[in-house]
DNA sequence: CAAAAAAGATGATATATATCACTTTTGAGT
DNA sequence: ACTCAAAAGTGATATATATCATCTTTTTTG
């Protein structure tokens, strides 16, 4: 009972983020003032590229997508946010506006937190600054890593990637109900949604996972992880 | 004769990083303190994927690349720093490794500052703090546009947003003697040598550049612009 | 300057992967 | 429970692009 009180708490919720230590009681009441809450459905956008970075969110519950919308409508999911984590993105320190769109997976509850005060916060306090430099240099060590993923593995060894970072990184479990469909997949993967679709029975008839349409459970994961590497 | 020597001195070179403005004469200082210069040769490594960040750099002449290292020895320049530029990497504020290798293209003169003084500046001077997030995301925002490029555009605008960048960005004119050869162009736009040479013959029989082995002048740049836009 | 090495160029072939057209299954709403 | 729309799945075909083999040109170096 507690812990789902917590879980869907606001202030609580930022707790889980690693640089609200770095905060004394007073900045983290100056955050607590200048919050408010809001509710998504799945589909619904959270933000959209384009838009004014007016304020910095946490995911209080549920999951949401982030990702860059390319060319021609093609979309490029960089990652799936869970609660506790804080988006923001790199239009914040810049032109003001978002370059990826965020939208709910699952019901969402998120916290938007006023930007001014979020910027005020790298003045009040140089932990928190270098706390922040940390945080986003951290995603962009991600990108690094996808742009190697995306642009040398073959379609396999991309997709074997996908199913240990929903595994690992989301889930924490070697079984788990996927919230992307095959044609998100594909976008999570720089693949169409039938080569998803083949490349996922080749895993089945291998061996390495069983997927009942939303359910996957890997099998063999040393092997995924062999197949992860070599391709 | 004054231009000549502010270009190769370390501290002038210093001045023309955006972010340099936000020091006090004091902290300005205890940057000079902390500095030494380092001569390289074409071809020669600056600072290696995997080592140790101990340093922050800033280029006084010359130019470098900036590639990561892919799969197979597999390289994906990420971008050509010249003189003036700072360069650190997302690793400075994590595992205080380098995660991508830079190299001299030409003669370079390279001035590295203590990673520790650097770091003392967040702390000391929250606008060089702000400055240096602001510094960060713009990095990241382009490997947002890099990923949807190499991913979802064709061989002929992904090179002739290669030859844009170089002419826009790094060169200033629409007439340059590329440092790039064909390998290393193809390690910029994720296509093999052959494709590189076969497109730019494309390019060439177009009428949208001349290239005579190193020196390329670009003909009809809106031309150059539309084959960037629709592949 | 000649020899060797590196880079550039070219054509033939292989292959990974997308696209298209279609069927089947699943799930949501009345 | 029935209907309809969306998602999943399948096979055939098209295509972008890499790879390989080979040759030429340019650059480097003893």
């Amino acid at each position: 009972m507690e812990k789902l009180i917590a879980e869907n708490d606001c202030r609580a919720c930022m707790h889980r983020w690693e640089n609200f230590k770095t905060l004394t009681d007073e900045q983290k009441q100056l955050i607590s003032e200048h919050r408010y809450e809001a509710n998504f459905k799945p589909g619904e956008i959270i933000f959209k590229k384009g838009s004014p970075t007016s304020s910095v969110i946490f995911l209080v519950s549920g999951m949401a997508k982030v990702f860059l919308e390319g060319l021609d409508g093609k979309n490029i999911i960089i990652s799936i946010a869970k609660p506790g984590m804080m988006i923001s993105g790199p239009g914040t320190y810049g032109d003001l506006r978002h370059h990826f769109t965020l939208t709910a997976l699952t019901n969402v509850k998120a916290c938007f937190i006023d930007m001014l005060v979020m910027k005020q916060l790298v003045h009040l306090n140089s932990s928190y600054a270098e706390g922040l430099i940390s945080d986003i240099s951290k995603k962009s060590l991600l990108m690094y890593y996808k742009l190697i993923g995306l642009t040398q593995k073959k379609m396999p060894g991309r997709l074997a990637d996908a199913i240990l970072y929903l595994a690992n990184q989301i889930y924490e479990s070697d079984e788990f109900d996927i919230i992307l469909n095959r044609q998100e997949l594909g976008e999570f993967t720089n693949m169409a949604k039938e080569s998803v679709i083949r490349i996922l029975k080749d895993f089945e008839d291998d061996g390495l996972i069983t997927s009942n349409c939303s359910r996957i459970k890997i099998l063999d994961k040393p092997k995924l992880q062999r197949v992860s590497e070599n391709g």
